[in-house]
DNA sequence: GCTTGAAATTGAACGGCGTTCAACTCTAAT
DNA sequence: ATTAGAGTTGAACGCCGTTCAATTTCAAGC
């Protein structure tokens, strides 16, 4: 019931990140409540509150820093493993993004399955980070596209993101009937290989 | 408080059901609670726990439903729209997919959006309502796989259906940058066409 | 027709949730 | 020393899912 000074308002801020980051892995999407993350840090309610709009605003926040980390792994691994073809860089990224999920499955739950109310938009900042992304897939995709098709490699890239979480996702939920580990790695695999050479067919190049 | 015998245990069922449907469907997935179910079909909460183990097994039911009429729409489709290729087999069934998340966007959704909670595993029914649905996807790519082929098939199925999922998801989640409806059809557009091109390409080398 | 046991139904109760806000305490500028 | 304002608290509100003792009715056996 006063001011405790202990730390700035960034800092507060960092600390609830860590904590519903935390708490969130440990326990899951139904596990990240605004009590939990305040008793964590050691801060009543209240004072979340103060930092947040809302619960929602946390998460999104979370949401943020989770799709930085995914960057990150993903860039790391286009760096770590050189290829030299179109083929070769997606099966990098796909199975870097595997990899990831693998290690923050919740965090990763929670960066897609957690919607907004009616009405409310993401914050803008949040297309940024998705371009990033997404300019991971299109750099891959590159040697398919001539410098003229701008349009149609933006797109390919999107849909191979959008493919890809949909391989996750339906297999985490467990809604794609009994799958195994090894079901996601054969699926993103065939899906980049037809869908490259589809791309090469009707971009009238050369299959190599 | 006692026996009514106004409806039999299977009516009740289907009134909970459907209530939960409209409810759904109007107020999306933050609306549909326990209470307000039983309120709807005129009984209390507690009846709702004779019929239903708890809220996410009617969720699991009411998803169930909302399977079948997504089979439903997807069949009379390809009944109304008859096609001479895999690639039209495939457009008509995006379309109708499009065009059912346009009509009940909040019962699908609660369709995917929906978790269990750790360690509960869906009903055994859910399989097959999925293998049926899947089994559209069979039929359209039919033409595009041998007889022996019958694995590389049903993974193909799979795949699209996944990546139609992500591209739907993520469009409905504002998780895509700025979306359009257009935006999808082109992106579901790009992947079928593209898709069903390298399995030409795939199978062709492979067959012959 | 009466008795009786099983099944259906109720709603109050419990603990937890997100969220609000009056009250309080401290900081910093004056 | 005073004071304006920002930080902090926790009780309170109205929801939520879920449970269960109590109550009422039905149907079967007599």
């Amino acid at each position: 019931m006063a001011r405790r000074s202990d730390h700035t308002r960034d800092e507060l801020k960092d600390m609830a990140l860590a904590a519903a980051g935390e708490i969130a892995e440990a326990e899951g999407w139904r596990g990240l409540t605004a009590r939990k993350v305040a008793g964590k840090i050691g801060y009543s309610v209240g004072t979340l509150y103060n930092i947040f709009e809302d619960l929602d605003d946390l998460i999104v926040t979370v949401n943020g820093a989770t799709l930085d980390s995914l960057y990150e792994h993903l860039r790391a691994a286009t760096v770590r493993d050189r290829t030299d073809s179109p083929e070769a860089a997606l099966g990098v990224l796909a199975t870097a993004y595997v990899d990831f999920i693998d290690r923050y499955p919740h965090l990763w739950d929670i960066l897609f399955e957690h919607r907004l109310p009616a009405g409310r938009a993401l914050p803008s900042w949040y297309d940024g980070k998705l371009v990033q992304l997404l300019g991971l897939l299109e750099d891959a995709l590159a040697p398919l596209f001539a410098e003229s098709e701008r349009a149609d490699r933006i797109r390919a890239a999107r849909v191979l993101w959008c493919s890809m979480h949909g391989i996750s996702s339906l297999a985490r939920s467990g809604k794609l009937g009994v799958i195994t580990g090894e079901t996601v790695t054969a699926m993103s695999d065939q899906l980049i290989a037809s869908y490259t050479a589809g791309l090469r067919v009707r971009n009238r190049r050369s299959v190599t």
